[in-house]
This record gives structure tokens, C-alpha cells and sequence, in this order.
DNA sequence: AATTTAAGTTTCACATATTGGAACCTAATT
DNA sequence: AATTAGGTTCCAATATGTGAAACTTAAATT
């Protein structure tokens, strides 16, 4: 009924590899990931050699680890700025940014998690590049649950139960249902709000981009601190926000690539 | 004898298609795939909808088109994090950056060309995050040459025969001969010029970062507009550049993961 | 409305590429 | 000299990938 992680042959099982070696965290051992493979030695031997032949890994005689390759990085450049909503939701972005004085976020969903693929931060001139592909979970993220309340029940459905439910802080959802329940509320509001669900001291309002064929994109959202302002302080922005995604939507819509 | 695009098998004929989708550099469809492709349309289309459960291509049901996936940028942020040298560099090209009040590159080669990991631009406050993952061929760039100009004979070999050698402008190598001669220069000089090789009004100074070893891992260089320096001018810069390419050099020979 | 063309999708017998147990190398370590 | 652990190669069995052809839309043309 329900694959693990999707039956996909070959090319499953290698891109899975990438995953493994992405979710240490730093330089790795053929041992350390043997411990984590599900294949047998000689098996994971050649995929990890293939994926460095293809320099998708990439292998340091120095010290005999393995680390995600330069052609990842490659890949990823063409993918952010031909794939992510961030070249045409750029402007946007910026502008509110500048009304708002506050850290604005645009994200999309890949399969749990959300991934940010841009970012605007108020009042700070040197902005790292390491900023693009940062990951969250959807259930605690004020973009993430902006998301799901658009989603076709299908998908939501494979999306809820992807996710951990890990307490990170005491207002973390922790079941679907009580996730599904918010959703009801975001959908009549049209944003959705991170209340200190994923970090103690920060909260965010966040609203859904669409297509017009009304399915879910991205989302953007206005992050800051409970220093710095409230929920209520937040709650003052809806009107920019909400115009900002449908501009965002709207330009995602008619964009056609040039024939 | 030399293979095409290497011979891994089903995982390099996927990732082949990754590279196809990338060159198209806007959303693509699946028919236009076809006619570039190798395969039969029903090989190819098994690919595509391989990669795309996988999330490494993206298919936009309004348009039919295919983009490259959000998991690329996903996984690139922790190449761009864990394998690149930019983290590590991030402190010594800052301070270069201001030393010098010019744009200083930090770059990594991957197959024949030149991948850029980090910038640092010279009063600016404004950077976008499409900058880490811009290439360039190796043979018409400071970078590439200095990095080519310290490789093994072997390496140097197959990444001199990658190279199109295609004249960019009226200062460009055209030949892997040409190329080679300038090489014994560098290495006897410590650094390499870009004398208008790629563009015409931009100029740099480039340094290779070693290891311990004496391997090759990345070059910085200072780059900058005819309109605003010499090569000369740049010359002024080598041995601020080259302490800073021979710290970042040690500090990534030293570094070693936490066990 | 009927016909043609193009784009995308599925099927299935065949052959090739993947598989993994086991043997084989090294370099450290005892 | 003997042992261990990390890494690499071999090869027969067979699971997987292959691609010609047939099929299904959807759109363009008559």
C-alpha cells in the first residue's frame, strides 16, 4: 500500500545514498555509513563508488571520508534559480522586507519537510550564502502549516504522517490531529502562525502562495522575536502579507518559459 | 579506452538526465528531453518519473514542463555546508575582501569546470543567494588555471582534453598547447592572471589552495574591471592573496571531523 | 463533427546490469 | 608473527532495466 521510500529501482537506492551521507552532518567513513545501510558491503560499495565517479560524493584521500560532491552544488544553482519560486518572488520579497522591517522567509515543501529557499533579513547587511536550502518540518513551521492547509486532502494525508510530532518546544503540535485541526482555522484566516512551535522566543505569521489553479507552491512568511514584537504585532502585517503571496502566485501563474 | 561520460551503469544514465534538464535552464518538457536524450522515449520516460518520485525533478502539472527538484537544493546546502570549503574560507576571504576593497571568489573544481563556492563582493550590501554553484570553464579563468596549474599530470591530462577551448574573447586560450605554457608560468610565479580571458573589462589574480599534501582543493582569487585596476594593480595583492589561500590551505588540512 | 497529428503513457518478452556471499587485500594493532 | 578491521574485487544467479510497439489522450486540422 503505502512504500517506504518509494520503489524505485536502482536509482532509488543510490539517491537514498546521498540522503545518508547528508544526514551526518559532516565528512564520513565507508564503515560509519555500511552501519546505517540497509545493503550488504560489496553493494554499497559500488553505488558509493559510482555516485563519486559521477561527483555526486566526493572522496578525500587525506582522510578516507566521503562528503556530498560539487556537482550537487551545480545542480542546486540551476535548481534554485530555474525551479524555486525565489528569482520571481525575489522583488516581493524585498519590498516587504522593507515595510515591515522584519525577516521575511519564502519556502516550499519537499515531501515533510519544508525548505527555504529565500530569505530576507531586516536591518543585516552581510547575508550568508548557506541560507538557501535550510530544511524544517512542516507540523511546527508557520509556512509549513500555511501549506498544508492548501493542500489537496490527498496529498495532506501522505504529509501528515510523514511527519515526527517531536515536541520541540511545550507548544509544539504533537499528533496530526491536532495539527489537522489548526489547519480548519488557518484555511478561514488565510495565514497560519508559528507560535513558538519550533523555537522557544521566535513566532511568525506566514501565508500560502497559489496557482490559479489553486494548488499550494510556497509560502512566505514574517519572522521575528518575541523581543521584538507579538503575535498581535504579527497579526498587523495580514493584509501586506496575504497581498504579497497572491502577487507572488499570480506571476507564478502566468510565467511561461519561452517558447 | 576514454569513456564518454563514464559507464555507471542506471544511476549514471539517471544523473545524465539531471545534467540535460539543467542545460535547458528553464522549465523543460518531456518531448524536447527526448530529442537530446540517447535513450528510447520509454527508457527516458521511466527516468524522468523515477527522478521525479524521487524529488530530484519537479513536473508542474500546469504546464507540463519539468524543472529540477527542491531535494537538490535540499542536499546542496549540506554539500555547500559539510564538503565545500567556503565555511571554512568564510573568515579569510571576508577579510581579504576588505583589505583589499575588491570582489574576492573562492572556487572548487568539478570535472572540467570551475565552480564558484563563495563570493564576497566589495562595497555591496546587497547579495543574493544565487551566487554559490555559478560555473565557468577552467581554462579562461584566474581560478581555473591556478587549480589546473597545480594538479597531478594525470588529472591535468583529462581536464585539458574536457575543455571546448571555445574564444571568448580575443585574449581567450585556444588550445590545450597554449594552456600548458602558461601553466609552467604560474606555477613559477605562485599565481595566475585572467587577462580578459572570459569577459571582456574583467580582470583577476588567482591563488590555488593546497593541502599538506601538495593536492589541489579550490583557488580565491581577486577579480575586478578594467576600469578600475590593473593587472598590475591586482599584482600589488599576491602576497596578502597568497598567505590568505595558504591559510585557508591549513586550515583544511588540519581540520579533521569530531569522532 | 470527423480526421489527423503530436505528446505522453503502458505493456511485455528479452537480455543485460545489479546483486551479495565469499574471498582477497592491505595497514594498522596486538 | 599473528590478528583484526577497513576497504576492495570476483563471479554465478537472477532480479532489473530495456525498448519496440501498441495504446491513450489532447489538440490541431479538414
Amino acid at each position: 500500500m503505502n512504500k517506504e521510500t518509494g520503489n524505485d529501482g536502482t536509482v532509488g537506492k543510490a539517491l537514498d545514498i546521498l540522503d545518508l551521507v547528508a544526514s551526518y552532518d559532516r565528512p564520513v567513513r565507508f564503515s560509519e555509513l555500511q552501519e546505517k545501510s540497509p545493503h550488504p558491503k560489496a553493494t554499497l560499495y559500488r553505488f558509493v563508488q559510482t555516485l563519486t565517479n559521477q561527483n555526486m560524493l566526493d572522496h578525500s584521500p587525506e582522510t578516507g571520508c566521503y562528503t556530498l560532491g560539487p556537482r550537487l552544488v551545480r545542480l542546486a544553482h540551476s535548481a534554485w534559480k530555474n525551479a524555486s519560486l525565489a528569482p520571481l518572488a525575489r522583488q516581493e520579497i524585498e519590498t516587504l522586507c522593507s515595510a515591515v522591517n522584519e525577516t521575511v522567509h519564502l519556502a516550499q515543501i519537499d515531501n515533510a519537510n519544508v525548505i527555504f529557499v529565500d530569505k530576507v533579513q531586516a536591518n543585516q547587511n552581510i547575508q550568508t550564502l548557506a541560507q538557501a536550502g535550510i530544511t524544517a518540518p512542516a507540523y511546527c513551521t508557520g509556512v509549513g502549516k500555511a501549506m498544508m492547509a492548501f493542500m489537496s486532502p490527498k496529498r495532506l494525508e501522505i504529509v501528515l504522517q510523514q511527519q515526527s510530532y517531536f515536541a520541540f518546544t511545550t507548544n509544539t503540535h504533537t499528533s496530526a490531529a491536532s495539527v489537522l485541526q489548526e489547519l480548519d482555522k488557518i484555511r478561514a484566516q488565510g495565514v497560519a502562525f508559528d507560535r513558538e512551535e519550533h523555537e522557544n522566543g521566535i513566532i511568525s505569521i506566514a501565508a500560502p502562495i497559489l496557482m490559479d489553479s489553486g494548488r499550494v507552491i510556497g509560502a512566505v512568511s514574517i519572522a521575528t522575536s518575541t523581543s521584538r514584537t507579538t503575535l498581535d504585532g504579527l497579526n498587523a502585517y495580514k493584509d501586506k502579507l496575504l497581498a504579497a503571496a497572491e502577487r507572488i502566485g499570480a506571476a507564478a501563474s502566468t510565467w511561461q518559459f519561452p517558447s
